[in-house]
DNA sequence: TGACTATATTCTTTTATGGTTATACAATTA
DNA sequence: TAATTGTATAACCATAAAAGAATATAGTCA
C-alpha cells in the first residue's frame, strides 16, 4: 500500500505545469557538472573563500568563479565579501539531505545489481 | 543546533569521490531536461506505451525514444514489450520524493523574496 | 597615487546534446 | 510472404556550455 507521503507526492507532480518543469531541469541543471559539485562538497562544512575552494577542488580560478556564479544564481550558495576575499557558503538547506537521498539510491541500485550475480 | 541526520549527511558528503560525484553529475544531468521531465510526469501514474508518452508529453517520436532510452539506461524507468508496443514505468521509487522536494525548496525561496518587498 | 592581491568577466575553442528527418527493425495480420 | 503499425536507430544541424587564457575590476597597503 502506499504512503501517504508517496501519493501527495504523485498528486503534486499531476500539476506541474511547464514552468514549473523549466525551474526543476533548472535546478538539477546546476548540480549536473562534477566541477560545481566538487564546489558544493568544498563548502559541506562551512564558507569558504574562493582561493581556498581553488585548492581544495584543484579547479582554475576563472573556472571556480564562474561555477560560483552559476550557484550563487541558483540561490545554493551565499556570497559574502570580506575585504578583497569574497566568502561562499551553501545557503541551501535542502541540498545535502537531497544528494545523500540519490547517492543512497544509486548505491542501492547497485546493490541490487550485484545480488543478481548470485 | 544541526539535527542528527543533517550531520550525517554532511559526514556523507565529505568522503564522496570523484567517482561518486560523477554518477552523481549523470544522475542529475538525466532529470535536466524539461522533456525528460515531461516524460516522468506522464508517467506518474502508472505505465504507459511510447504512443501515449507521444500524444501526453507533444513530443516527437524519435525524440521521446531517445529520451526513454536516456531515462531506462539511468535506472529511473523500466521496459517492457508488449506484443508491437513497449510499456514504461518509473522504477525509481525516490525520484518523485526527490522532485517534491526540490519543488518544496524552490517554493520556499520564491517565497522568501516575495516577503522582502513588504 | 601606485603597486599588489583577490575575484570577476570576456573571448575563444571544443565538446556534448536536443530536435528533426529519414531509415531500420520488430511484431502482427491479411 | 507482403503490408501495416509501433518503436528504435542513424545522420544531421543548431545550440549550449565547460575550460582556459587574457583582461578587467575592486580592495588594501605603502
Amino acid at each position: 500500500m502506499r504512503s501517504t507521503i508517496h501519493r501527495l507526492v504523485i498528486a503534486s507532480m499531476a500539476v506541474m505545469s511547464p514552468a514549473v518543469l523549466t525551474q526543476l531541469a533548472d535546478y538539477f541543471k546546476v548540480l549536473s557538472e562534477v566541477s560545481r559539485l566538487q564546489v558544493l562538497c568544498a563548502l559541506k562544512d562551512g564558507a569558504k573563500n574562493v582561493t581556498e575552494i581553488m585548492t581544495e577542488t584543484g579547479l582554475g580560478q576563472a573556472n571556480v568563479s564562474k561555477h560560483l556564479k552559476i550557484l550563487t544564481q541558483a540561490g545554493m550558495v551565499r556570497r559574502q565579501p570580506q575585504g578583497v576575499q569574497v566568502y561562499y557558503q551553501i545557503s541551501d538547506p535542502t541540498l545535502l539531505p537531497m544528494c545523500e537521498m540519490v547517492c543512497q539510491g544509486l548505491q542501492k541500485r547497485l546493490h541490487a545489481q550485484l545480488q543478481e550475480f548470485r
